[in-house]
DNA sequence: CGCCGATTATGATACGTTTCACCCTAACGC
DNA sequence: GCGTTAGGGTGAAACGTATCATAATCGGCG
């Protein structure tokens, strides 16, 4: 059925293993063998193996991405830049996408487990340490994504999300806002908890100013508009006047539950930040605050990681990148500025 | 270094055979022995090798996806119904993003190849049917997504692109709009030339409407920034009274450069409809009108007719799926109606 | 002309799994 | 008690590649 190397050497009038170097190490083998062995192939249509090639090299050329959400445009463009990074050492990325779902993580990380992969980056949902672990131990190097790693114990590239939080909620009261609203969850997400944290440290300097947490399943758009359909429903004086998003998704949805059909104004009624500035957050029915990030820096430094890391045989080398979030002010806590967007 | 079954059946005490059975075939073994290599699987941490299981096999437990852009929701949409249905046969589905350039896809087309993928679904950019023929002929089943085969040799799932762009244009004309601009490109990307086409044939009925052809590199929200940008700087008397962009990204960077400082306004001074209806785009500075398609659906029944594609030995079952596009409006395209929304 | 080193080519081997033809044993029917 | 059968289990073979020790070839030089 298939064509292999044996066939292409018979056809070449050479061994399978100047077939071998002809496709790996061509500047090993005289031209005018490359030529001919080079014309075998496309004469059969010859195509490597990648299995065979795996199963002897006992290592695959791809890395792993478990990401929380795929359609969440800020994942998307971490991958796009992890995929960019990894391409240049000629590795290709495979995307799992565990949907905050613990369950499916750990398919995920089964599957990659027994592609033997030659990394594995990841924004973890569950309880996985063990299992990266054990990765670890069969010398799979492993770098966690979009969060810190508690105990130095793995390579991390985060944001500092602590700070992000921080900054949005200080924003808010800055801009004269008392009665806050986080919306946000699971609460089991560490990036959730940590924008929380932010937000009560930044209120714990201003006393009068309070939260009022409110969890979702996710964080899609879906759940910010039911979230903004049930604000819209209380009576006026039990609704937060700021609105802080555990990302843009959401925060785009609470826009539609909270507008539509509706005389509540934002920012005038309600202010709104999110969070991951993504490309969509500055052409929203409201152009949306939020809290950038550098996705694309965070994925391609990820892959950096791991290569480092994968190259280093003394196993103490874990680093723990961190960047600064940035403040995008828009029109959604803005009464007065006209926004000129970035 | 790496466990293998030889180590797992050593300690459990019995033969390689009775171990893969216990892995692939329990009911054929003793409960005794299975949980015997069940424990030993456990206390070794064995981990099968898919590379090896693939060599055996010929043949991967995953099929390809290769789509224009992976950060268009369209896309990711598409890619999450593809993705649930081929899970439940046991498959994975690995995405590869084109970006629309037919280098890149070729190089996807490449590592699926090598890699013995189950089969392939793909939005084609480059000429690269006698590269799919030839993979058909190794055996290897390939779907057509988002696009006609134009000469029923392969299995597609489509949407009637023409017939969109037929909506859209009748539509604009319908409200009254008679200098219309169409923004999209490449225009060798089958979608971008049918919705044109779509156009001009509903043109053709209306013989005082004029349509400028605008075209744009990539159909991304930064091209249809610099377009509307474009358009703002003209002079009133020859901007367009509408815009139908080629997809909603294009639409909602059209949006921004349009408004962006600026006295335009939507859908007044000029009409805009999109095409995909992505989630952003009810959310958008004005909601924006669309022609929506089945995104998810798409996916799962190209999985579909993959597998039932797979299953048939004979080899002349291509089926052409063709679903109708939905015209969606809002704001954009309405100077009435207070939009509702869905 | 013969030797040597360098350059090329060879081909057996191993990677880890699944499969399949075969063996063993115990139970059953007659 | 013997033949038959079925259920469990065995282990060698094969999948297609890369590697590496070995062999062949060549050119140059003494």
């Amino acid at each position: 059925m298939s064509v292999s190397v044996r066939e292409v050497a018979a056809l070449a009038g050479v061994s399978v293993g100047t077939v071998s170097n002809v496709l790996n190490r061509p500047d090993k083998v005289t031209e005018a063998t490359v030529v001919r062995v080079r014309e075998a192939i496309e004469q059969l249509g010859f195509v490597r193996n990648d299995a065979a090639r795996q199963l002897r090299a006992g290592r695959s050329r791809s890395i792993g991405l478990v990401v929380l959400d795929a359609g969440n445009p800020f994942f998307t463009d971490l991958a796009r830049g992890a995929e960019a990074r990894a391409l240049r050492d000629g590795l290709a990325v495979l995307l799992g996408n565990s949907d905050e779902d613990a369950e499916r993580e750990r398919s995920y990380l089964e599957l990659f487990e027994e592609q033997r992969v030659a990394g594995l980056l990841i924004t973890p949902v569950g309880h996985v340490v063990p299992r990266l672990e054990r990765l670890r131990e069969r010398g799979t190097p492993t770098v966690l994504v979009d969060r810190q790693a508690e105990n130095a114990t793995f390579s991390s590239v985060a944001v500092d999300d602590v700070a992000g939080g921080h900054m949005a909620v200080s924003h808010l009261v800055e801009i004269g806002r008392r009665r806050i609203a986080f919306v946000g969850g699971p609460a089991g997400i560490r990036q959730v908890s940590d924008r929380l944290e932010g937000a009560r440290r930044a209120l714990a300097e201003h006393s009068t100013v309070t939260i009022e947490v409110i969890e979702t399943e996710s964080l899609t758009v879906l759940q910010g508009r039911a979230v903004g359909e049930a604000i819209r429903a209380r009576p006026k004086s039990e609704r937060p006047d700021a609105i802080f998003a555990a990302n843009d998704l959401l925060a785009v949805g609470l826009l539609q539950g909270l507008m539509i059909l509706s005389d509540i104004r934002v920012p005038e009624d309600i202010a709104l930040i999110g969070y991951d500035d993504i490309a969509f957050a500055s052409s929203s029915v409201v152009p949306l605050s939020s809290i950038r990030q550098p996705s694309a820096l965070i994925g391609s430094t990820a892959v950096d990681l791991l290569l480092r890391e994968a190259a280093t045989t003394g196993d103490f080398a874990h680093e723990q990148v961190v960047f600064q979030p940035e403040l995008i002010v828009r029109a959604s806590t803005s009464t007065t500025v006209a926004s000129s967007d970035e």
